[in-house]
DNA sequence: ACCATCGTTCCGATGAGCGGGACTCACCCC
DNA sequence: GGGGTGAGTCCCGCTCATCGGAACGATGGT
């Protein structure tokens, strides 16, 4: 009833829940009660009603009197199968990509208007990117998320461009119009560059990766500092990697789990 | 209020969404609501209306009219700190054992009375074991919950041996005297191993993995098919890898993220 | 045309969740 | 010692979101 709108419209008990899992993404470890009142800005009395809810069923987990990501949600993550097939047959393929040019090598999927990495391999000077596996980054500003948009349906593509375009470089693309002009490149060419745009320093390229029926699953990225990585011989690279997942994919079909149950 | 209990005592909304949310632990895929009855004894319309809250909030998402995990807990499962720091600093020991001996490389860490991989490298004839990542185990017919059972307080010990040890093949140990003398000896000769007690025609070995204060943490454990693999050679294996992982905890002290923020 | 099974929707009753506020510690600084 | 701050925990009356039985529409196999 307070005229300022909440986070997101959380009415639920679910969503309450979700607003406190959320803030474990930003990867702080462990969070107390008062840090998830003031983070959330719900009741500190809903904040500790709910988290020990959450510790009962599993979902987080207590270390003395502060409160992580508990073990259930470790394996529940595990399971996702949209990850899962796909980072199955794209990893040989990854390694082969990384032994050969030593740059970052990652598989990224789409997720409303950014990308989340599901796998990644670091080039010897990677290791200081502040992607990681399980991050999210806005699609606009990285080549996986500009390719895997350019083969979206319109109305999606339009869902990114209606919101604001965060600036994180000052070669972002962030004006709609440049924005669709590229995706139509793209398009045309079946390659994503990044040229700074993400992070200033930082190049890359990326191709798409198709199921058996040509839909676009995720995108291949090879990135890397800028004069120490050939975008022309990387884009070569990143396309053949792609087509070779894509192709695994279709001949596997089944994206189902080849592993047997004996049950739990 | 019915006589008869449910599978859990879940009464809060939270907690009907965390048996929901279990059943896809299974990884059976995509489940539809008809099948999420069934299986939780939910009643439908409750099924329904906690899915669809479960989609809103992000933690499944639909695939036609079934439902999968969602990439939110793909995300969150990431960040899972306990086994985030270990996996890190056990990757590389786990690579060498697993290119030395071509046999089974796993770390466990222990939750309640099961085992929960966190890693697995798979050797040559591994590809068929029904482990995985983010899969459970029961600790007592395990190598790798043998011994940090044998590490961990009493109490903890008598949790697992009050409840009923299932018996997964002929070998697998069911009784606790057995089972506290095995766990003695465990602990004088800091190794344990699997004679076929957890899978039959399976053995392996494994060693705790400790943090600097010598706080046991996980396990690693190498297995692989009895006559393929030598327990006596890979014992020292296990050992030196487990110590060599304990080595870079210690050093590398904080657990915490060495990643840089930017946020989101 | 029938039946089975799916997902969806409706709606009255009720109790689980809500959250303001009070409480208890532990700690630090006058 | 006194007073402040900020942590986690608990209480309790109100109320609104949740519950679930039942009816509904779509689908598809026989």
């Amino acid at each position: 009833m307070s005229p300022a709108h909440r986070n997101d419209g959380e009415v639920s008990a679910i969503g309450r829940a979700a607003v406190l899992l959320k803030e474990f993404r930003k990867g702080d470890g462990a969070l107390g009660i008062a840090e998830l009142t003031r983070r959330t800005g719900l009741p500190k009395s809903t904040v500790h009603r709910t988290v020990h809810e959450l510790v009962r069923v599993g979902l987080l987990e207590q270390a003395g009197s502060a409160f992580r990501i508990g073990l259930l949600l470790f394996e529940l993550g595990q399971t996702a199968p949209r990850a899962n097939g796909l980072v199955e047959a794209a990893r040989p393929h990854m390694v082969n990509l990384h032994d050969a040019t030593g740059h970052n090598v990652a598989l990224a999927v789409l997720e409303e208007i950014e990308v989340v990495y599901v796998e990644i391999f670091r080039g010897d000077r990677g290791r200081r990117l502040p992607q990681r596996v399980g991050g999210r980054w806005p699609a606009h500003a990285s080549c996986a998320g500009k390719v895997m948009l350019a083969f979206s349906p319109a109305d999606k593509v339009r869902g990114v461009l209606g919101g604001v375009l965060p600036r994180l470089t000052d070669r972002t693309l962030t004006d709609p119009p440049a924005l669709l002009a590229e995706l139509a490149q793209i398009r045309r060419s079946g390659v994503a560059f990044d040229r700074q745009e993400s992070i200033a320093g930082v190049v890359g390229a990326a191709a798409p990766v198709r199921d058996g029926d040509g839909a676009v699953l995720g995108a291949l990225a090879i990135s890397g500092p800028v004069g120490r990585i050939s975008l022309s011989r990387v884009d070569t690279a990143v396309r053949a990697g792609a087509l070779g997942i894509s192709r695994d994919l279709a001949r596997g079909a089944s994206v189902v789990r080849p592993v047997l149950g004996l049950g739990r």
